[in-house]
DNA sequence: GCCGATTTGTCCGTATGTATC
DNA sequence: CGATACATACGGACAAATCGG
C-alpha cells in the first residue's frame, strides 16, 4: 500500500518497464521530463528511479541518461530485494500455489535455538514446518519460528493461508526488515519426506535463512527456506561504489 | 575511492558498526547529532544511512532511532550489495588468496552462448577459466566472458592478478551494475578437476551468475562463479515495501 | 578542440508529516 | 501535550559527464 508519493512513481514507472513501455536497451525520459509529469520535484523522481536502479530494471549513466535493461524473464523468480510473501511471489509469476502445513507447536526456545536464532532463551515460541506446492509440485520446505508475544494467537489454519496477512492486518505489526543468508546445505530426512525427493538427484537444498524485525526493533522471526535446487533462483543487482 | 561526501560518511558510520563502537542492538546517535558531527546536512546524513539499512548493519525506526543490527560474522561471507573483487573481498574477510588462470582463449560468440550471456552473436570475446585458491583450499571455479572491445589487451597474467584493477585504473573503465542470478546446479567435469571433489560429497555447486555492463550500457562481462557449498554464503537484506 | 545545452550526481536549507516517548 | 526522531517533499545551486554544433 503506497502512500508515499516517490512509491507510488517507483510502482507507475516499474509497470511501464514491465509492459515494456520502456523498452529493454532505451533510455526513459530524463529526470525533469519526468518531473514535469508527475508534478514534483526532481528529488523524488530520483527517489523513485533508485529503486529501480536497486532491482536491476535500470542503469543510471551520468550525462547520458537512464537506461531501461529489464528483460522479461521466463523462468521462475522468487526474490528480489523486497519482502514478498510467497503468495504475493506466486501472483507475480502466475503461477498456481499451495500450502500444507505438516507441523504446528507451540515450544520454548532452548539454547541450540537461542544460539542459531538471536532469540532469547526461555522466550515461547511458535514452530510451524509448511510445505508450498508450486503448479502441483511440492519445492519448499519450511521451518518457521515465530515469537508468540508478537505473533499472538496464530494457528495452524492462519499458517495454511499467510501468516505475513495475519501479522500485518489483524495484529497491526509493522515488518521492518529482513536479514537473509543464502547456503547450500544436504538434504536431511525430513526434506526427503516432504519434497518426495529420489536419492540418485540432487544431494541438496538451496537454503535461505532470515531473520525479520518489527516496528519495535524486536526479532520476532527466524525462518529456514529450503528449495529443491531445479526451480531455485534469487537475483540480486550489485553497485559498483565509487 | 569515494570522492562523495555521503560515501565518505558512510564508511566512517560502516567502520564503527564493525568495530563495535556502535554495539549491536544499540541506536546510533540521532541524525541531528550526526548532522552536527559531519557537519553536513541532515540529507547527506540520510544517505548515508540508506546504504547502511542497503546492506543490513542498521534499522531505522520512526520516532525511536536508528539501531545497529550487524553481529561480526565467523563465517566466510562473499558478496553483498557492492560489486566487489575476489581480493577484495578476501581482504574484506582476512583470508589469504591464490587465483590460478587454468585456460585463456580468445574466441567468437556463437549461437549459445550469445543466448545465455546476452552478448551480440559474432563478437570477439576472452573466455578466461580461473580457480580461486583461499585458505589453501580452491573453494571457486569461474569461467569469465569479456567483451575484447572493452577489456582490450586482456592476459593470462592480467587475469591471474586481477581483471576488474586492469579494466579500471589500467582501460579506465568504468563499472556500473552487475546484474546476478544464484541456482544451485550440478557439479560437472571440469569443477571435479579443478576443485578436488570426491563423489561421496556434495554433488552440486552454487553458481552466480553475473552480467555486468559499463558506464557506456554495454554489456561487458557475462561470468559464472561455481561455488563449493560448504564454503558458500550470500547475505542480503530486504526490505518491506510500504 | 571549444562551447553551450542536456542530463545525471551531490549537497544544502527548509518545511511539514508521523511515530515515539 | 511537547520534545525528539525519522519520513517525505520542495526548490535551488553547482559539479561532472555527454553530445552536438
Amino acid at each position: 500500500m503506497p502512500k508515499a508519493r516517490y512509491q507510488d512513481i517507483y510502482n507507475t514507472i516499474k509497470d511501464r518497464i514491465e509492459e515494456q513501455t520502456y523498452p529493454f536497451g532505451q533510455l526513459l525520459p530524463s529526470e525533469n521530463e519526468l518531473k514535469t509529469e508527475f508534478d514534483c520535484s526532481r528529488n523524488t523522481v530520483r527517489r523513485a528511479i533508485a529503486g529501480l536502479i536497486d532491482i536491476g530494471y535500470v542503469q543510471a549513466m551520468q550525462g547520458k541518461g537512464v537506461r531501461c535493461i529489464f528483460e522479461p524473464e521466463n523462468t521462475v523468480s522468487f526474490f528480489s530485494n523486497e519482502i514478498e510473501t510467497f503468495r504475493e511471489a506466486s501472483i507475480r509469476n502466475h503461477l498456481t500455489y499451495e500450502t500444507t502445513v505438516v507441523h504446528f507447536e507451540e515450544c520454548t526456545v532452548d539454547k541450540e535455538l537461542a544460539e542459531k536464532s538471536g532469540f532469547p532463551e526461555g522466550e515461547d515460541v511458535y514452530y510451524i514446518q509448511r510445505v508450498h506446492v508450486i503448479d502441483g509440485k511440492p519445492l519448499i520446505f519450511n521451518h518457521n519460528y515465530f515469537l508468540k508475544s508478537v505473533a499472538e494467537g496464530l494457528t495452524g489454519e492462519i499458517a495454511g493461508v499467510s501468516i505475513y496477512d495475519y501479522l500485518e492486518n489483524t495484529l497491526g505489526v509493522r515488518i521492518i526488515n529482513s536479514k537473509r543468508v543464502i547456503t547450500v546445505e544436504k538434504i536431511t530426512a525430513l526434506d526427503k519426506k516432504y519434497l518426495n525427493l529420489s536419492t540418485r538427484d540432487y544431494n541438496c537444498l538451496a537454503v535461505i535463512t532470515s531473520t525479520t524485525y518489527d516496528g519495535d526493533g524486536t526479532l520476532f522471526e527466524y525462518t529456514q527456506s529450503r528449495h529443491l535446487p531445479s526451480y531455485f533462483s534469487f537475483s540480486t543487482n550489485a553497485v559498483r561504489k565509487k
